[in-house]
DNA sequence: TAACCGTGGTA
DNA sequence: TTACCAAGGTT
């Protein structure tokens, strides 16, 4: 163990990359950018740090952010929930911990949207304590060189693996300790085809004495995909569309989106015009369909989104119903929208049928 | 406990 | 083309 620890720090004091979060031990500046790294790569990340720290400063100007307004920085980023946690937290460190971020580990793991690993990340490397944050990089590292086959996503796994690594912080500087280990798993020990003949580790590490380099990290869950179908609605009339907010316990809560109706699969179009939903949506009877693209797919991590487009040509201005938001076209940027809706007004504009 | 929650890169 | 998976957390 001494072996690992001497290697692994002196590995990182010579190949960590020089990162903006890593200037600071502003507790503020590390939760954001460990919130925004939760299962995310920091080439995907850092433009959302650079834009969230310029945007709000200090935790105080995030708490006076609306969601919408930090909806609309998250966007594109994913799993929206990390965004509104984020706001929420920053309110209640505003008016529970008198706007200063709370500096005991206790108190950081309690706050919303912070489980283990942040709160000993940040705990850790803004408060010097002695907390190990085992991500998905010290995982696959620890199972590598100490040959541990238990399942990563198990319980009696994630308990193995967190007492070998609070025995392995022990004695060292625990905010540098923890970041080696993740730079070590990113860069070096990454997840496949690693270059293991020029690891400073490789001479006692388990894996690559026993060529099972690939089959560590052991993983016991596969998740299920289920595929639904979109079938979304652009009405237009004039310079204006309709937006409808997602209010429902489901994907995208809170991001916005042309009305949509989903369907059990590929339908033909007369099954969406005859749709009850549709009625609900416009009462207006001379609208013409301008246009259907094709079925398309948008991947998420659990769901396969089969998703078309089938424009209104409206000939008179749409009734509101509820949720539904008119919205002038120059306006529509200042939504936060789905990623495949964002495809969509861009294609739009781009094609000059939109955005005039 | 297992399912849910996005997006993009890679082989 | 498909499958994996990335500085995970909540329910």
């Amino acid at each position: 163990m001494e072996f690992f620890n001497l290697q692994i720090h002196g590995w990182y004091s010579k190949y960590k990359r020089d990162l903006p979060w890593r200037n600071s031990h502003n507790p503020y500046f590390v939760w954001l950018s460990e919130i925004i790294l939760q299962q995310t790569r920091i080439d995907q990340g850092m433009a959302y740090y650079l834009r969230f720290t310029e945007e709000f400063p200090t935790v105080l100007d995030l708490a006076n952010a609306s969601e919408d307004q930090v909806l609309k920085l998250w966007q594109g980023l994913g799993y929206y929930s990390r965004a509104r946690n984020l706001l929420f937290t920053a309110k209640f460190i505003q008016e529970h911990h008198q706007g200063k971020f709370p500096e005991d580990y206790n108190s950081i793991r309690s706050l919303k949207g912070i489980g283990d690993y942040t709160a000993a990340a940040i705990a850790s490397i803004s408060f010097n304590l002695e907390y190990p944050a085992v991500d998905g990089n010290v995982y696959r590292v620890l199972s590598r060189f100490f040959g541990i086959s238990e399942p990563i996503d198990s319980n009696t796994g994630k308990k193995t693996f967190g007492l070998l690594a609070k025995e392995l912080i022990k004695g060292a500087d625990p905010g540098m300790h923890n970041q080696a280990l993740m730079e070590f798993g990113a860069l070096q020990c990454v997840p496949k085809s690693p270059n293991c003949a020029l690891c400073p580790l490789n001479e006692s590490c388990f894996a690559f004495a026993n060529n099972k380099v690939g089959e560590l990290p052991v993983k016991q869950n596969k998740t299920k995909q289920r595929d639904r179908y979109f079938n979304y609605l652009v009405f237009e009339f004039a310079n204006n569309t309709w937006l409808r907010q997602r209010i429902k316990n489901d994907i995208w809560l809170g991001l916005f989106e042309f009305p949509v109706i989903e369907t059990s699969e590929e339908t033909e179009v007369g099954f969406v015009l005859n749709h009850p939903e549709l009625g609900e949506l416009t009462s207006l009877r001379n609208t013409s369909v301008k246009r259907i693209s094709n079925w398309k797919i948008h991947i998420l991590s659990h769901q396969r989104i089969h998703y078309r487009f089938i424009w209104f040509d409206l000939s008179e201005e749409i009734k509101l119903t509820d949720g539904l938001i008119k919205v002038n076209k120059e306006d529509i940027l200042n939504f936060a929208v789905p990623r495949l809706i964002e495809e969509c007004i861009i294609e739009l504009s781009e094609n000059d049928r939109f955005m005039r």
